[in-house]
DNA sequence: TTTATATGTAACTTTTAAGTTACGCAAATA
DNA sequence: TATTTGCGTAACTTAAAAGTTACATATAAA
């Protein structure tokens, strides 16, 4: 695990955290809640918490001892806007298609 | 390098697979002019080929003894969807957001 | 037909990520 | 106030990813 990336890519490639974030769609839950769901260690669990905080997939509350995750929109956007980089790509690929089959008419 | 993934996720998760990606938003490449633009070996570009291809973000087209990339819709759709999971989510806390000032209202 | 080009692959090294245990510390509870 | 609970972190090990060089091979060009 060592240093924590701040990449949104990376963020998500490990399947563990994918989960975590799968997790809080229903609820707001603290660290140890979502560590009960694996069977790694709590502090592994706890370093993933980490780097999807910092990728700006969650946002911590902290109450008390408890740290309370939810999900976070920015790190999701970052993939989107990325995606929608490429979605101008389809679409002038279509755009070409449809001249091709007007000037065949 | 070693064994390539399937996995989506991860196949983005590398800043070079990102920038191949990128690359090819332009025009059709073959492996050697990808592998132009990089620091690292023909062979490093190459491996990093093949996995975004496993993972569905490009086709190759063999010609002669050229093969020619380019960009495949199928592993963007993969991570639209992992997108559009979340995007209920948010959808749906919108919501409750307008339920709470309209009962306030 | 010799040579150059475009590639894949195997064997290896280096780097990085992911996990562990052992600890410390502050907040809650008995 | 002693104890339990909910964490973070450091030091370490293991596993996987990313890169390298050295080859082999098929196609194209001289």
């Amino acid at each position: 695990m060592s240093i924590p990336t701040l990449d949104a890519f990376q963020a998500i490639a490990d399947p563990s955290r994918r989960q975590i974030l799968g997790m809080l769609v229903k609820d707001t839950q603290n660290i140890n809640s979502l560590a009960e769901n694996f069977e790694m260690s709590r502090p592994a669990v706890s370093k993933h918490i980490k780097i999807l905080e910092m990728a700006g997939f969650i946002s911590i509350q902290e109450i008390g001892r408890e740290r309370h995750c939810f999900l976070n929109q920015e790190g999701f956007n970052e993939l989107k806007t990325w995606l929608n980089y490429f979605d101008k790509f389809w679409n002038s690929k279509l755009k070409n298609l449809e001249i091709v089959l007007k000037n065949k008419k």
